[in-house]
DNA sequence: GCTTGACTTGGAGTACACTCTACCATTTAT
DNA sequence: ATAAATGGTAGAGTGTACTCCAAGTCAAGC
């Protein structure tokens, strides 16, 4: 699969798809012999996963040291089961931030459906009122 | 209230909240006779506000923009509703993008805690092994 | 055989959100 | 009264994650 392909099936730029692969974010990618990337179902699963890592906010620093872990081999099974656990209570906390703005959210949008309907803004009595 | 004593509540830089303040991000702040930020209660209101919005991850931009609305008077009332809304949808599917990654990640864990007894990694059939 | 479009690398540039520096004024503690 | 701490502005610098550009190579269609 060219990097083309690769990019439209993704919706992520040829650009990008180097970027990753040059900083390590995903391990180097088959080529032709003129060198041209040539991506087969291993790569792309490893893109699929750069992809979903990054579209949720995880640093592009934590995938590149799960490669070059992977890369080391067995030994570091340890060390990746680590990494993946810390990523997941990162992505767990922020979760609970996203959850708490979005209360928030919720309770405006519902005060300013109020105000478009009477004209003017009222806020519950004790609501922080922003 | 002092510039420190809000950044030591909100434990956030005395830095970030001039910024914030620079950019619009919360309105002009209090000051005393000579010039020294003086926090008020509402001041302290958009200050919450800001931090909150951000931890989610909500550009900077849409707080200036919701906060200039809010400037302009009752008028901008629907703007700022389709503002909310706009911005609770984004916080809406981050978090379907965290969830797909946390789901991916517990399967990733659990697959590598059997590796931590057993010695090696044993992904289950059909999954994507990465 | 030649044009056209896609591919390559290396390196520079950009957007975003801070963060730091220099330098001067003010406030607080001794 | 003076030293230390805190505050102020303007503007430069930083980290992260791309994104773009130049200059050259490669592949497919006419």
């Amino acid at each position: 699969m060219t990097i083309k392909q690769v990019s439209e099936k993704y919706h992520i730029t040829a650009d990008t798809l180097r970027y990753y692969e040059r900083v390590g974010m995903i391990p180097p990618v088959n080529r032709s012999p003129s060198g041209i990337r040539d991506y087969d179902e291993e790569d792309l699963k490893w893109v699929e996963l750069a992809i979903c890592m990054r579209k949720a906010g995880l640093p592009v620093e934590a995938m590149i040291e799960y490669v070059r872990l992977c890369h080391l081999g067995d030994r570091t099974i340890p060390d990746r089961l680590h990494l993946l656990e810390t990523q997941r209570e990162a992505l767990l906390e922020q979760r609970r931030q996203i959850d708490k703005t979005l209360e928030r959210l919720n309770y405006k949008v519902s005060c300013y459906e109020d105000a478009v309907r009477t004209g003017h803004l009222n806020w519950k009595p004790g609501c922080c009122k922003r």
